[in-house]
DNA sequence: CTATCTTTCAAACGTTCGTTTGAATCTCGG
DNA sequence: CCGAGATTCAAACGAACGTTTGAAAGATAG
């Protein structure tokens, strides 16, 4: 007689978890409603309400589950660039890698789940519901607040404020590449499984963000700032 | 006595268009019910399915009223920039400008409610519903032509494949910039009117944009196209 | 086995949704 | 002034929503 297959401590949370990630991508936090969700997963239509308390705290616990330790990974990324060039000043290029590499890293992670979440992610930039987005401006502020450091201590002559915009448009670029579906062809015939070679789409976002970061500053944006 | 006062044509109709763009803006196409909208309008319920058949062809028309007008804006600035240098290549600049400036125009018009439209134009190019990014992605087919043509045109050197992918992050940090709402302040403790200074946010994305879209080409990236 | 705690289940709760209805009211050319 | 068409109105429709309930079933320690 073979071992007894073991039932995981969580299965019924963690099947939960999945489909949630999966329907929340789909059809947006209204749009997945419960019954859709619960009777995907397999489970009972107040599995949800018994293991979280409510859908608003599932959407949260969705969230935690991976932004969590990507944002570890970030800030981790970031230390050891600065362990490995104690007192030098880093190069922007690097700062931009080591910030899209855990989310382009998860794209990977197709049968996982990650690349769901990862385009959940970017969707919810721009979710309309305000205690979603401040949920998601919670979860992000220590690892944002590192970035914003080393990006100001990596390009000194900079004014704040213009950093602080072209930090925005980088933050944009890449939470829109993550989200976007159908946009992308819309402008060229490009297949769909093409953007999911994440470290092409690496090199060619890290080309891209880091020319415009270190864009010329003209004269009235000086004034400006 | 004087003039009476002539009732528009449709007066309804415009105010209902009128309060649907913001508070779609405000809540979302799915979080904004038709009891909410018909009693900000101050017309009735039944008003809605009345003059525009259905919540679906609501929105539709939303999208219609600015969105036809401004594309036509973005491809007549297209047209003039190709009369003034007949035959010449065009700088990739003055096409990013071309592109963003009716979108950035229209952040001005705060009363007249663009700015509430760009906002919530910039949010639904990561809709969840299928049926409309297919409408957004059809209203916006022959612009996006125009200029995918005019780049090819004015970028002979670049391997197709990595222009499409510029493009894409192009549209995506304006798509991005005019539909956020709190993520700048999360990055900064910037106030919120800051942005809608118009001039100024043109020139920070044409520089942005510009050098993303120069960026040089590295070997990796050669190799793959 | 019993007792206790956890988890699952079918059913129902009250609310809100988009839409429809048919009568009332307004508009305006003849 | 009248009558046909356009518009507004209060009321109701069935469906779907998130959540709650109390009993049934499962798991676990003594």
């Amino acid at each position: 007689m073979p071992l007894r297959a073991i039932k995981p401590q969580h299965e019924t949370r963690t099947r939960i978890l999945d489909v949630a990630e999966e329907l929340f991508m789909q059809h947006g936090f209204e749009g997945a409603s419960m019954r859709m969700l619960t009777a995907k997963a397999g489970v009972n239509l107040a599995a949800v309400n018994y293991h979280f308390g409510s859908k608003h705290a599932l959407i949260e616990a969705v969230f935690r589950r991976r932004l969590d330790p990507m944002n570890v990974a970030r800030i981790a990324a970031l230390d050891r660039l600065e362990v490995d060039a104690p007192g030098r000043v880093l190069a922007p290029e690097s700062i931009i890698r080591a910030f899209i590499g855990p989310g382009l890293r998860m794209i990977e992670d197709a049968k996982g789940g990650g690349r769901n979440f990862i385009r959940l992610l970017g969707r919810t930039y721009t979710e309309p519901a305000k205690s979603i987005r401040a949920l998601i401006g919670h979860l992000y502020a220590p690892a944002m607040e590192r970035y914003k450091a080393a990006f100001e201590r990596a390009l000194p002559q900079m004014p704040r404020e213009e950093l602080v915009w072209r930090i925005y448009f980088m933050f944009g670029t890449l939470a829109y590449t993550l989200a976007a579906t159908d946009t992308v062809q819309l402008i060229a015939g490009c297949k769909p499984e093409d953007r999911y070679d994440a470290r092409l789409l690496e090199e060619r976002l890290a080309a891209f963000l880091t020319a415009g970061l270190n864009a010329p500053l003209k004269n009235t944006i000086k004034q400006a700032a």
